[in-house]
DNA sequence: TAATATACGGACCGACAGTCCGATTGCGCA
DNA sequence: TGCGCAATCGGACTGTCGGTCCGTATATTA
């Protein structure tokens, strides 16, 4: 036995209230529309979390350590259908088409990933800050690319492209490059960029 | 009159401080090598900054208005000569050469800029992290990009691209890329995507 | 030199990440 | 079923920091 049954509900209890505040940040946030509102940043302090899980603050450090940990978990979380589609789902995403074409793939769902939790992205962000190239999921996208691009185009610096590839998704930019008016934007440009390097 | 003799000295005191504590970071930083140290930020209080400059606390908001404005002044200031030069100075980083060339030496410029100031940088990504969008110098930055990249390619989504090049320049991934036995990666490997990008 | 707009400094505030410890409780075992 | 302990809990507490306030000091100008 590694986790008693009530610290696993406590656990659970603080992700689903992180998510929840979340996405009133991101409901709150997304009303506004047209030009960027400045001081962006869905803020939500691990007191908040705590309280709206109806958990001591204790326990959310006992069970993530950090408001960084508890970030990781939380993409971690979401990016686990992902993660598996890569590993073992099938191609493009998963192995067995040419490398370009998963790339394409990859990305393609991380945009779909990203327009869907912008809210935690920025979070995230934010949180992570410090060097997020140490958190676990940034780690496995890069890893993926890499490999992926290193096979494509072995002439290039993998490591470098997948880190610019990868800085794309900045949450900031995203919001940015997705206006009302053509939601279809941020993808589209990704993809056509991509294409100029891999043709 | 705009500002009194006494206010001039301390706005400049204060930019001194900050670059001084800044420096200080980076030196104490940069002797760590090989691998990431993990919690990096070179993270310079206001309060370190005032006392640096002796000065009240209160007068660095009142000419900073806060810890945004005030890596904002710093980092306008180190990024002077690279504007001087892009508006006036002589060609390929000036006026005169074609887009291609042009984008090329910018960025090469802010390879060596940022080189020289990743301290700075890094404690300016952290502050703006809310939007680093707004911040006047990433905004000329992106908008002289912006121009090139329209002339260069115009069938490219110039703004998106732009963003994705200035997106390279992350502190944390500059010196990442930036090993002390390749010292010149992150330029070369810069210089070949960006030559992918414009062929 | 007097009058006034400006600037000064540092005490003060609120928010927040992270720590600590006495009270509580799930759980294996007899 | 009931015991005992280890794990968990909660929330008070701490230290730090960005930002504000206001009584005092001073540059400036006439």
């Amino acid at each position: 036995m590694s986790e008693r049954a009530d610290a696993a509900r406590n656990r659970r209890a603080i992700l689903r209230a992180a998510e929840e505040l979340l996405a009133a940040h991101d409901a709150r946030d997304g009303a506004r529309d047209g030009a960027h509102d400045g001081a962006r940043g869905a803020h939500i302090s691990l007191d908040q979390v705590a309280a709206h899980a109806q958990v001591g603050k204790g326990t959310v450090f006992r069970r993530f350590g950090s408001r960084t940990g508890l970030m990781q978990a939380l993409l971690q979380e979401r990016a686990a259908q992902l993660r598996e589609a890569l590993e073992s789902g099938p191609p493009p995403l998963g192995p067995g088409a040419p490398p370009a074409e998963r790339i394409v793939a990859f990305l393609d769902a991380l945009c779909r990933l990203a327009a869907d939790n912008l809210a935690l992205l920025a979070a995230h962000e934010r949180s992570c800050a410090p060097d997020r190239h140490a958190d676990p999921t940034y780690v496995r996208w890069h890893t993926h690319l890499q490999t992926l691009i290193t096979q494509a185009r072995p002439d290039l610096d993998a490591g470098f492209v997948a880190h610019t590839l990868l800085g794309m998704f900045d949450a900031d930019m995203v919001r940015r490059l997705t206006p009302r008016a053509d939601p279809g934007r941020f993808a589209r440009s990704m993809r056509q960029l991509v294409g100029e390097l891999l043709a």
